[in-house]
DNA sequence: AGCACTATGTAACCTATGTTACTGAGAACA
DNA sequence: TGTTCTCAGTAACATAGGTTACATAGTGCT
């Protein structure tokens, strides 16, 4: 666990943080579709992502679903953040995209260490102007683009955090996280097949270039 | 000034850190329509409301807005504070609602007081978190909503934040501010007319019951 | 092989929203 | 008063995207 601390954060704290962190947080391994928080859960502790990635999902009242962002290694989760602080419930549902290692951090922590460690306030706020930033984006692309424009957006985030061309999903659940219909999302997938940018397959998509 | 700020900060602020925000603080009074931030700006200083409202706006590549949300008395804008921290630039636009008086707090202020006082860190941090909150909530009226819900909502928070059920506004503004077409909005006010939820009138409308 | 299940392709259709064009009604002003 | 501008009402039309329905092709299991 040390190793890992310090490959991802150590040059974000200094070394007094980074011993507190391994003090207080425990190490936790989850795998590729663990649920890490639920919408309307309470938030125990505050993630710091060591490896993999977590996908952030919003939902509408008929449980239907959108992806918003996803959080990678070195990065954490600000709705945990404010949710820990003022204790309240989560907006949000937060799922392994892959294989994840993390380390939680007991909510008590966070304020302490606000107040004394330079680092660690650089470190939350900046974690919140990204996010922000982050879901000012995702607004835009909802706003502004049209489905076959966040389409591709969608593909080449997937194919960026996963870390390979093989995109290994139905064309039911692009649709879900998109929050369109399966109908729509093969339409469109056909007309980048035919373009020659994707080759499609059962239950999985090569990306050749977006 | 001292008036002013106590009666929107006293309650969220000690004693000793509104002796500071005293000395360091600029007082300004800006008219309606006042533009306080421009997309692609640096940002001086920190903004603390004391009356009025301010828009927060976000615009797409041809230039059209969409209406993010406001920003209302004892709040502040969330975007400058980490702007000022990362001194990065303004990714959104902020207009003056209607007369606003407010205190810009210099930047490097921000840091100090944030391991100085605990207030201030849970304003800073509580700040966050509602405006996150806000974003998503904005989002989530476009992801899913119509537009018809749309414009219902963006109506009845206009009311709210001006205080009276006049609003000033012509269809085509209204149009500018949702992202939409001003033939479309006209359409869909023309149906809440016929509705008995409002009165329409040449650049004014008149809300009844929304 | 035969069967059931799931993923994908595609057509036909519907609707919300956007676009263009034209109208007349008020407002501003010489 | 006449002219010009802005604002709003409305019709006609285009299109993206959602819905329903059905066909076909893999996949896995017996």
């Amino acid at each position: 666990m040390i190793q890992e601390l310090k490959t991802s954060y150590g040059h974000l704290f200094e070394d007094a943080l980074i011993n507190e962190i391994l003090q207080v947080g425990t190490y936790k391994e989850v795998p590729s579709g663990f649920k890490l928080i639920e919408i309307g859960a309470y938030i125990k502790g505050m993630p710091l992502l060591v490896s993999g990635a977590i996908k952030i999902l919003r939902e509408d009242t008929d449980g239907n679903e959108l992806l918003l962002y996803y959080i990678e290694k070195g990065e954490t989760c600000s709705m945990s953040m404010t949710c820990c602080v003022g204790r309240t419930k989560s907006e949000i549902r937060a799922i392994a995209e892959k294989e994840t290692k993390l380390i939680m951090i007991p909510v008590q922590k966070m304020e302490e260490w606000t107040a004394k460690y330079k680092s660690w306030r650089h470190f939350v706020l900046g974690s919140y102007h990204t996010r922000l930033n982050e879901v000012l984006h995702t607004l835009d692309s909802i706003a502004f683009d049209k489905m076959d424009e966040r389409l591709v957006n969608y593909l080449k985030e997937k194919v960026r955090v996963n870390n390979k061309n093989r995109i290994d999903n139905t064309h039911k659940e692009i649709a879900y996280e998109l929050h369109s219909s399966r109908v729509v999302i093969s339409r469109l997938l056909k007309k980048l097949e035919r373009l020659g940018k994707v080759t499609l397959h059962r239950s999985h998509i090569e990306v050749l270039d977006l």
